[in-house]
DNA sequence: CGTACGCCCTCCAGCAACGGGAGAGTCAAG
DNA sequence: CTTGACTCTCCCGTTGCTGGAGGGCGTACG
């Protein structure tokens, strides 16, 4: 019979660990005094043990433990309780890769750019939403603004579900002939009129970026979250849209307080990864 | 101002813990109702947000976020903070891989040899140790006993600073000849007598399985610790050490009550990992 | 004018697997 | 008998939240 101190050393985990497994149930001593609860265990529960940290190896939780400790279960369920465990362990092990890509792709990021600002993109996903729109080409971004006068005569603001936004559908930058859409969310069982188009958003993974501050200086942010896509090895994959946050009537063009959203529909990039060590 | 549903809505994140980062002080909202205790938050706080989901994502800790928030840190600060966290997660990265090679070395094991007992291998690090022994060759495996006869005649039982143990020298199995060295663990400041050999086990990594049961059944136990460090892609390192935690006087080829550890020290192989779907 | 419903609040408990420490009792040797 | 090493129980803390109880606030509806 072995004190707990003993079988602590003898075993390589703490005794603090043997008090928590008696508590849990894992591992009962196979004597303890009633007077004064001194805890002693045997040779053969080092064999048991063994087996617990045999399997907390294999990233089982002590719940999990617990139960193939106490059913004596037979080859095949124990094939299928690894197999799960193995599926388990694989998601896991993808989050973790992805987490040091994103750490190192902001890593080359700064290596290459010098800046700090790159570290507000986020990725999520959008949820469907229904909207109403017009589309047309314009001569320039910033009279996307012109858009929303006529959407708004054509349908009351009030009834929007939420802030309105644009959506940029060309597939490279143009200085001119910009194929825009002013859009705002409706509700779901919306169907349009003869002068508005209706249509529903679909559900995407995006980057996103919130940008504080002048319409004039968007570009900065635009160019942010490009680097950073790229960087992290996606693609853009479908229109940017633009989300109006925050913004004031009459509209202007370098009003510091106004807040807006940028999302950039992204794929994974199929080709090659970053290289580097910076 | 937005409440803190809408806000939630706008931002993906719960209530719950757009709440708790107002109690930690990551994200105070700009403005709270004394009487009511209502949170009012505005689309600037968006921004703030953005970042911090942007620092989770890289890993970071609330605290770490906390600091790189308040503290306005240089660029080359930033790039340190993300070397350590790059360096961090490659660690977390390295062990959830191991992991999941593990599971994956048992299934294929389960796959090959349709036997169940093969979960109770653990790897551990063993202390360097000096110990007192007689080495010779002897003519089989459980001839050993005697080495052990002759050590104590020598040596005191009484000194032993824990379970004694023999150290298989031979490479590969024989059934004649065996290298065998019977070892008893003494204090760090014993000298060695005469007659007695006195040295150091160095630390090393080891495979090590408790085998409960007779010695004429060990063999079994070597199979599988043996079978179970090729799986999981190690080379056998050093010679093998079998660790008496139970024995009996006198001691008895059958008796079930023993308990034996058995130690294979193991080093990682450089060659081709495990192949093979089940 | 009452009330019902949808928000929002604070406070507390719980997760997983222990580690740290207080305060008190136990064991074996000298 | 005393000393010192060992052990016990009990409680709190960790991380990043989630869930629920019990209650206040605000507005729309009958």
């Amino acid at each position: 019979m072995l004190k707990i101190g003993d079988f602590s050393r003898l075993s390589q985990v703490s005794i603090k660990t043997l008090r928590y497994y008696d508590e849990v149930g894992l591992l009962k001593p196979t004597q303890v005094n009633q007077v004064s609860g001194y805890r002693y265990y045997s040779m053969v529960q080092l064999r048991q043990l063994h087996r617990i940290l045999a399997l907390r190896n294999l990233g089982f939780s002590l719940d999990q433990i617990g139960y193939v400790l106490e059913t004596d279960l037979s080859t095949d369920e124990l094939r299928g309780m690894l197999r799960l465990r193995r599926a388990e362990q694989q998601q896991r092990l993808l989050k973790e890769q992805e987490c040091l890509e994103r750490v190192e792709a902001l890593l080359q990021l700064i290596h290459q750019e010098n800046t700090t600002n790159t570290d507000a993109v986020i990725i999520k996903k959008v949820e469907s939403q229904r909207f109403a729109s017009i589309r047309k080409t314009i001569s320039a971004y910033n009279q996307v603004g012109q858009l929303f006068g006529a959407l708004f005569r054509a349908f009351p603001g009030a009834a929007a579900r939420g802030p309105c936004f644009a959506i940029w559908h060309d597939d490279e930058h143009k200085d001119q002939d910009v194929d825009a859409e002013a859009c705002v969310p409706v509700d779901e069982k919306y169907q349009g009129l003869s002068t508005l188009r209706c249509a529903d958003l679909p559900m995407v993974k995006v980057a996103s970026v919130i940008h504080h501050g002048a319409y004039n200086t968007l570009t900065q942010s635009y160019q942010m979250v490009l680097k950073w896509v790229e960087a992290n090895g996606y693609q853009v994959h479908g229109p940017i849209r633009e989300i109006y946050l925050q913004c004031g009537e009459p509209l202007r063009q370098d009003d510091h307080s106004y807040v807006t959203e940028i999302q950039v529909p992204i794929a994974l990039d199929r080709g090659g990864r970053r290289v580097g060590n910076n």
